[in-house]
DNA sequence: CACAGGGGTCCGGAATATCGGAATTGGTCG
DNA sequence: CGACCAATTCCGATATTCCGGACCCCTGTG
């Protein structure tokens, strides 16, 4: 095939390197599994000849990207990737100021609490403090979440306009594993520009049932929304007068850092 | 070149595919350089020619493995590799053990607390929990040290016979940025046994001046040691009495941690 | 306004990574 | 022990990716 000949047919594939996406194919096999797998499950899931999938798999150990387990037959994410990660995640400055933020902020509510940023599309979990109360957690740092499923991802993305948003809407919304989050590209619109203006969003039973979360924007110099503080608890204690405290306490603790990053203090 | 064609010179490079591995150099790259780099940098630090480096880094850029920094002209460590990463950390079931473990140490003693692993041939932190104090941290979650730094990285490794020591610390050891770690082979080796016998590692403005560490390991089912716990603390308070507190407790915390994940209760 | 320089894309020929299948190894079970 | 199945490596032909260089575009500058 002599690169996007002819036809010319709608791929969206100009020019990509075969094996390197194939590379990364097999790491986002891994991810999806979350268990090691073996090399046949990689051969029939991403239909690669056997032999080519045995040198990818080289290449990869070798650099240690994965890394055979100790049954000697089956293969997972390797340490380097946690390297990586970790460097990834050191150059967002933004970490740095926040790390503070969000303990002080657990501290202060004994709630647990999450920093999150927006990837691409979705909600990028970065930092997560834990309630010392026992309850559910909703996410792990590093997931990653559709934008109907939290209230802070809401705010994320308060930046982009509805063309924008609808699109990426329609594409990314997902059912929620409890089947309560907002499936109406619309009415996330609506809540996305409304928690916006009141500076602060807030949803109950939606994610988890049981369980409500308050988020509040962290802005940059220029007013966009750059990440969101998140405090997520169970419902018997986000009722009346204690839901306010959350929120008053997520909103400040969130302008402390917007102030932080370079937002004017007003 | 068909394959390891006739001379077969000693280069140890079987059958890797080719993209691959540049891909991960540019990934390494960035991972030296700590900061943003442009395609030009790729370029003539990689050498591989212009056309070839934009498809590389096009393909990475698409699965997020890199991002374009703000700039328009620099690229950095993508957000995929934290979710990976973080996957990666998840399935080690030790370090669900470890977490707690780890934050009790840290505020049973006041002073920072690492978990590290064994990575092929070098010491790399898993988990930390920082001192309350205003001290100096040693290393970064996610950074990779020689084995001649760090008291930790020495029960690590003392599984290892003699010969595969020798191999390895002559190939792995480096000055650290102090001058102060031991470079012997012999010496190092020593350590590695006494310290195991004993039971506990010790070191004192080896790896940073005016800083000393303790540290001790835990093992599995099988008495191999799958991971090191250690307290870094400034000269100032690892004297007399307060050591040996700090040594006790280091030790009752690694044995604690052993015995969650399966080793004997004796 | 013309020019230089750097970032980025496009293209056809040529080197080479890939593919299918055969060969080999390794482990399991009767 | 020998037969069987799966996992893994080896190999040569060939389709593909890669290379070098021409080209484009933007910005700054003499």
């Amino acid at each position: 095939m002599p690169r996007d000949s002819s036809v010319a047919v709608g791929n969206a594939a100009p020019q990509t390197s075969r094996s390197v996406v194939r590379a990364i194919e097999i790491l986002d096999l891994m991810m999806e599994r979350q268990t090691p797998i073996g090399v046949s499950d990689v051969i029939d899931a991403l239909g690669i000849p056997k032999s080519t999938a045995y040198e990818l798999i080289r290449t990869l150990t070798e650099r240690r990207y994965i890394e055979r387990k100790s049954d000697g037959r089956s293969y997972f994410l390797g340490p380097k990737l946690f390297e990586l990660g970790m460097i990834y995640s050191a150059q967002i400055d933004l970490l740095k100021e926040a790390a503070p933020v969000v303990r002080d902020l657990r501290d202060r509510t004994g709630e647990t609490v999450q920093l999150s940023i927006l990837d691409n599309d979705h909600m990028l979990v970065m930092l997560k403090e834990e309630s010392p109360h026992p309850i559910r957690i909703i996410s792990r740092v590093g997931s990653r979440v559709p934008v109907n499923w939290a209230a802070a991802a809401r705010l994320l993305v308060s930046d982009f306009d509805d063309t924008v948003l609808k699109e990426m809407l329609s594409r990314t919304m997902r059912e929620s594993p409890t089947g309560l989050a907002k499936m109406d590209v619309a009415e996330v619109i609506t809540d996305i520009r409304h928690f916006r203006a009141r500076g602060y969003a807030s949803e109950l039973n939606e994610a988890n049932e049981h369980a409500g979360c308050v988020a509040a924007p962290v802005m940059d110099g220029l007013g966009h929304c750059v990440a969101a503080l998140s405090v997520v608890a169970p419902e018997h204690r986000m009722e009346k007068g204690k839901r306010e405290e959350l929120i008053q306490a997520v909103v400040a603790a969130a302008g402390d850092l917007s102030r932080r990053i370079g937002a004017p203090s007003t």
